[in-house]
RNA sequence: AGGGAUGUCGCCAAGCGGUAAGGCACCAGACUUUGACUCUGGUAUUCGUAGGUUCAAAUCCUGCCAUCCCUG
C-alpha cells in the first residue's frame, strides 16, 4: 500500500461521517468541511452545526479536523453560475458544478496546500481501474442513492485522486455503522434541496441576491394566446405543473420559456415529450472522445432510469443525443449523463 | 323602459324535494444532494339574498340584488 495522505470531505452528514470512518482505517487522514458562510447564503446556525459535527467525528476518530474556507469561491462560481442560467432561461443543476469546482476543485486545492494526496467522499458511487490504468466511474451498489449523476464532469487527472468509500454500500448499511459508532449524526435525515437556499424558494433567493425585483409576464398558450400572468420566467421550468397558479380546467404544465420575452407557455403533458437534445461543456469517462456514434444509456434528470440513445459527437465539445423513445421535459441548463451499462461515460450540459 | 337567461368552493361544473359529485387551482405530507415530475391526504355545515311552502329545499313559490343577451 502506498503511504498517501487522504482527506476527507466532510458535510456534517452520516455519509461522509461514515465515509470518512471508512477511509481513514489504518491511514494517514484528515477531515475536512467546507465553509461557506461567506459566500452570504445559506443557514448560519445549520452551518455550525454541520462543522462541529463533523469536527466531533474527527475526534472520535483521532484525526486532525480542517476548515475550508471556500465562501467566496463558492458564491463566485456556483451560485453566480446558478443565478446567470436561470436569468437565461435555463433551469441549471448547482450541485453537478459544485461537484466539478469545489469539492472536486477548490476544496482539492485545499487538500493539496495543505500536503494531501488523496480525496474521499461520502458519494454513493464507485471508481475502478481499468487496464489502461484510466479510471472508471460505476454506478452505487444502491442504485437508489447512486450519485453518479452528479459527477460526470470529473476529468481523470481528479478522479486519479479519489476514493468513494460508500460506493459498495446501502444507505441502510452506511447508517447501521453510523448508529454502531454512535456518530452524532447518526439520525440526521438525507440532504435535500439547494444547500444554498435553505427554504427552497430559489426565486426569492435569486431576488435577494441580486437586488433584481422578477418582472411579471405572460402565461401564453401553445399558439399564442394570452392565458395569464406570471411570476417572471425564472419562477418555472419545463415540465412544471404545480404553483402556475392558473386554471385551465385540466393540469397544465410548463412546455416553454423565453427570458428575452418574459413569457412561459404552457400545454399539455403530452407536449413534453422530445426526442432529440445538444449537450455542451462536456466530458468523457473511459476515453477522450467519441470517435463513432454510439448507442449509450441516457438521463436527463437525476431521478431517471436511463434511456437507450444514439450519441454522436458534433463537435470538439458538443454531443447530439437522439432517444430512441421520447423524452419528457428535457431542459436546457440541466445536465445529460451517459451509461454503458452501469458504467458513467460521458455527461454534458443540455443546451 | 320592456322581453329572455343565469346566479353551487379561487375557476369550471354535477345536482332538479331527502340532507352538497368531479375536474382544475390551492394547501400539507411522501419521494429527493438541482429544478421538476409523481404519489398520498386535505379543502363549501353550505348552494346570490330575504322570506314562504314542507317532516325535509341548492332543488318548489315570492320579493329583492347581480351579471349576460335581445328589443327600444
Amino acid at each position: 500500500m502506498t503511504e498517501d495522505k487522504i482527506i476527507i470531505a466532510m458535510s456534517g452528514g452520516v455519509d461522509s461521517a461514515v465515509a470518512a470512518y471508512l477511509a481513514s482505517r489504518g491511514r494517514c487522514a484528515a477531515g475536512v468541511t467546507m465553509d461557506l458562510r461567506s459566500s452570504g447564503v445559506g443557514c448560519d446556525e445549520t452551518a455550525e452545526t454541520d462543522i462541529s459535527g463533523a469536527a466531533t467525528v474527527c475526534d472520535m476518530l483521532g484525526i486532525p479536523h480542517f476548515v475550508a474556507e471556500l465562501g467566496e469561491t463558492f458564491r463566485k462560481t456556483v451560485v453566480a453560475d446558478f443565478i446567470a442560467a436561470y436569468e437565461a432561461g435555463e433551469t441549471p443543476n448547482p450541485c453537478v458544478l459544485c461537484n466539478k469546482v469545489i469539492k472536486f476543485g477548490a476544496l482539492l486545492d485545499f487538500a493539496t496546500e495543505n500536503g494531501f494526496d488523496r480525496i474521499a467522499t461520502g458519494h454513493y458511487v464507485k471508481i475502478e481501474k481499468n487496464a489502461e490504468g484510466r479510471r472508471l466511474i460505476r454506478r452505487a451498489a444502491d442504485l437508489g442513492k447512486d450519485q453518479t449523476y452528479m459527477l460526470w464532469s470529473l476529468s481523470q487527472d481528479v478522479l486519479s485522486r479519489c476514493e468513494f468509500p460508500l460506493g459498495a454500500l446501502s444507505k441502510a448499511e452506511v447508517r447501521a455503522l453510523a448508529a454502531e459508532l454512535k456518530l452524532p449524526m447518526a439520525s440526521k435525515g438525507d440532504s435535500q434541496d439547494i444547500c444554498f437556499v435553505p427554504d427552497g424558494d430559489y426565486a426569492a433567493f435569486i431576488a435577494r441576491t441580486t437586488g433584481k425585483t422578477p418582472v411579471p409576464g405572460h402565461f401564453i398558450s401553445m399558439n399564442g394566446s394570452i392565458l395569464g400572468q406570471h411570476k417572471g420566467q425564472l419562477h418555472y421550468t419545463i415540465g412544471q405543473r404545480k404553483g402556475l397558479g392558473i386554471s385551465l380546467g385540466k393540469p397544465a404544465f410548463v412546455v416553454a420559456k423565453s427570458a428575452e420575452n418574459n413569457t412561459v407557455t404552457l400545454g399539455e403533458d403530452a407536449d413534453l415529450f422530445t426526442t432529440r437534445l445538444a449537450a455542451k461543456r462536456i466530458n468523457f469517462i473511459p476515453f477522450d472522445r467519441l470517435d463513432a456514434p454510439m448507442r449509450l444509456l441516457a438521463k436527463v434528470r437525476y431521478r431517471q432510469e436511463a434511456s437507450p440513445a444514439r450519441v454522436e459527437q458534433i463537435g470538439e465539445n458538443e454531443l447530439l443525443v437522439e432517444f430512441e423513445t421520447p423524452q419528457r421535459a428535457i431542459c436546457k441548463g440541466q445536465s445529460l449523463v451517459l451509461y454503458s451499462d452501469d458504467y458513467l461515460v460521458s455527461g454534458g450540459i443540455i443546451s
